[in-house]
DNA sequence: TTATCTATTATGTATGCACATATTAAATGC
DNA sequence: GCATTTAATATGTGCATACATAATAGATAA
């Protein structure tokens, strides 16, 4: 049969994008012509340009025709890693130590990032990720009780406190942000350098339907990197 | 007529999903009796799956069926910033303010990034991305020469190399790292920071069929950070 | 029992067609 | 000239259908 899938003609079109036969901010074919070039459906051509267009490579209007992007909108896709995962991957063994863990009143910017009342109180959990003993990375956590009221049981030595709520409410949305932060006198002990270094940093604010679960800081350690391709 | 489209069927199964109707792991229906549940035909169904698969809700195989997945696939995109734009919508009036410019050997841990010989001569930029006046990032880039010439004419003092480079070769592969680095000299004095601050870094090489183009690092200003939604 | 083949089946993909919808360009009215 | 309506058109979407393909379960043979 015809080898005429709708992968092939996209990648045929990146490549004449590519290759600067059709320049920036240019107009290309309509797909009835890109179809009777390619001796296709109107269909695949279709399948194969909206595809591309969810690249952000080009960008499609109704009646306007599609162009290619003046300025293609490069993004990156990053999974979000599981810390257990990360270390599991380069051989170690993975393994939480607990710092600390107790159900106290939550300082008020953290109330107010799980839209709580200021004075609320809420389950704080600081833990060390270890991997053969070495620490990968700190994470600061305070959950809402009235979320996930279980979690002051849950068996957190065995399974980190992220899997643990994954496990509870798999499917939630989420705030992500990366930074640099100094370490403190804490992360500075446990990763062994100086207040003061520079820690690869995500926060992270986890809500399903209007009810905030948990939110957290996970700090790694010193030349962390988080690494993608586009 | 009806408003069973292909996007109300993705919500409905996702609703499902998220209301714990199939758990991690469970096997969901089959597309024909989705299809029939929902009134619609099978290839509309097909499509609201295929979009979950690719959001890493579900997993799909032939003839096995689809499943939920166990561990959801956390994944979100970032949209990497080009600096003048960031500085631009802050409502900030960007300029390039170059620090360094010159053709010269590169280091060897920079020629080996864009997968050149020792000692191989390299256009090196430093660039100070300025938003009123104010230090927004500061860039350090190196470009093979072989394969962008033009760029030691190019008015770097308008347009960032960033932009110019993207004008000239608009669809690169590259790749893209974050990760958190401390201030050195340079950075603390056009910070106003302390040398060994945490700043936000992203190293990002670029290249196209083969051909290495530029490396970069962008050490943004302290506090920075980039944020997501998933 | 174990290995190999075969039929079954769920998803994957291509196509032709019809109609929806957004947007532009042309026609019309003031 | 300027605003409004109308027609033309490229993409967006849904459906029925056919066939491809991978994985499994069951049948068959060693």
């Amino acid at each position: 049969m015809s080898t005429l899938n709708h992968q092939t003609i996209r990648k045929a079109i990146r490549e004449r994008i590519e290759s600067g036969e059709w320049l920036p901010g240019a107009i290309i074919p309509g797909e009835v012509d890109l179809a009777a070039e390619y001796g296709c459906s109107r269909t695949t051509v279709n399948r194969a340009m909206q595809n591309l267009a969810d690249d952000g490579l080009i960008e499609r209007k109704r009646r306007a025709g599609t162009r290619v992007k003046e300025i293609p909108t490069r993004q990156t896709t990053f999974k979000i890693p599981i810390v257990r995962h990360e270390i599991e991957a380069s051989g170690a063994r993975y393994r939480p130590h607990i710092l600390e863990r107790k159900t106290i009143k939550a300082p008020n910017h953290i109330a107010a990032r799980l839209h709580l009342k200021k004075g609320a109180k809420l389950f704080h959990l600081v833990t060390a990720h270890l991997g053969d003993g070495r620490v990968h990375a700190v994470e600061d956590r305070w959950v809402n009780l009235a979320a996930a009221p279980d979690i002051v049981n849950a068996p957190l030595n065995e399974i980190s406190a992220n899997e643990w709520l994954i496990r509870k409410v798999p499917y939630s949305s989420g705030d992500v942000i990366f930074s640099a932060s100094a370490a403190a006198a804490r992360e500075a002990e446990a990763f062994e350098t100086k207040i003061g270094s520079a820690l690869f940093t995500i926060d992270r604010t986890t809500w399903l339907d209007n009810v905030y679960i948990t939110t957290m800081t996970l700090r790694y350690r010193p030349g962390y990197n988080l690494h993608s391709r586009l």
